[in-house]
DNA sequence: TGTAAACTTAGATGGGTATCAAAATATAGT
DNA sequence: ACTATATTTTGATACCCATCTAAGTTTACA
């Protein structure tokens, strides 16, 4: 799930999006339940609340036990913490887009300093670790555009509180460069190793 | 987050649910973006980006920042964690059916020993904790209904390996009653303290 | 005050899908 | 084999919403 196929995570999200298929999970989510049973709970014919079923089950969120003719359905409870473990895993977002911000070698240092809500924990001691996060930081900048240093400020602000040093390190690494006050972004060929 | 809006946690859902939002978000979680940047790496034209932007601020997955005529949009991160976390409290989803499985107090008893599977974690020592365990273990059965002693044990398993000390107490509780080996739930009246 | 740039709002169109009734499938029991 | 029951599948209809163009709004600047 950490970093799969990007249409997964959208399918998770389209099958609940719909009112009746939560209210669905809340039910099998006390225990399990029929069709028959669901039907008349939630004022729905049993073609419909079978259809919700498929799709829950197609992206594993109920499970099926079949005993006769009747089919009891039941919420599978790991899938949904899967999930919600998957959001708060910084990064994940990123490769939905086709971006792929950093090789995922990088990505595993990266998750080590970043807070799920991606911010920065700390700045590591090694020189290749604090390249890491430095390349990460550098693409919060867009190419191509002047900043000010307070608009440099605020950006690294978004993720760590202490603005001198990671724009020092910035520079150093020549990342960003820096005349008259002004700070632009650099090619990543030029950034030192 | 814990137990507000139901439809608070759809629209969450809803915001999600579809490609262009969730590419968005991925573009602006690596930095403030304008809408004309946007809408040129999507390919999209700018008032269909407007209107996804417009949705994602509406549930607070992303930040506005106005500068003169342009607009910055941003992840706002600390929402998608929460959504996470709210994802993983156990339930979570049955107050969206309208059910209200159990008075709000009981549920915060319930939440300690409930992992975020859903399954016990352990058997509280004082009775009224070990009650509230209880009930909703016997809310689990359907009412009107016989279980064979393996259905019971297959209810019970769901939630904890025990499954003898499980079905002792709940028929000791009045709460299932036991005849040449078939069981049933009984109404909540009889259900003692 | 007028013009340009960036964005949002309004209105129109098309595609996806939730729901239902009717038909098809599967299982249990006679 | 036949019937009854529970569910799924199919096909039709209606509604929701993503996207576009065109028009409206706001800010900056001459």
């Amino acid at each position: 799930m950490t970093s799969q196929n990007p249409t997964l995570l959208l399918n998770f999200f389209k099958a609940l999006a719909h009112e009746s298929r939560l209210r669905l999970l809340a039910f099998v989510s006390e225990r399990e339940h029929s069709v028959q049973e669901l039907a008349k709970r939630m004022a729905l014919k049993e073609p419909t609340v079978s259809h919700h079923l498929a799709l829950l089950r197609e992206v594993g969120l109920v499970d099926l036990r079949l005993d006769g003719t009747t089919h009891w359905y039941a919420l599978e409870p790991k899938t949904l913490s899967r999930l919600a473990r998957a959001l708060l895993a910084p990064g994940q977002l990123a490769s939905l887009a086709g971006i792929e911000p950093q090789l995922s070698t990088d990505e595993k240092i990266l998750r080590n300093y970043l807070t799920p809500e991606g911010r920065l924990k700390d700045f590591p001691a090694s020189r290749k670790k604090r390249r890491v996060i430095l390349v990460w930081l550098a693409r919060q900048f867009e190419e191509g555009r002047d900043y000010s240093e307070a608009e440099v400020n605020a950006l690294i602000e978004r993720r760590h509180h202490d603005r001198e040093t990671f724009r020092r390190e910035l520079v150093g690494y020549k990342m960003l460069a820096r005349k008259a006050g002004i700070y632009w972004r650099l090619p990543e060929s030029e950034w030192l190793p």
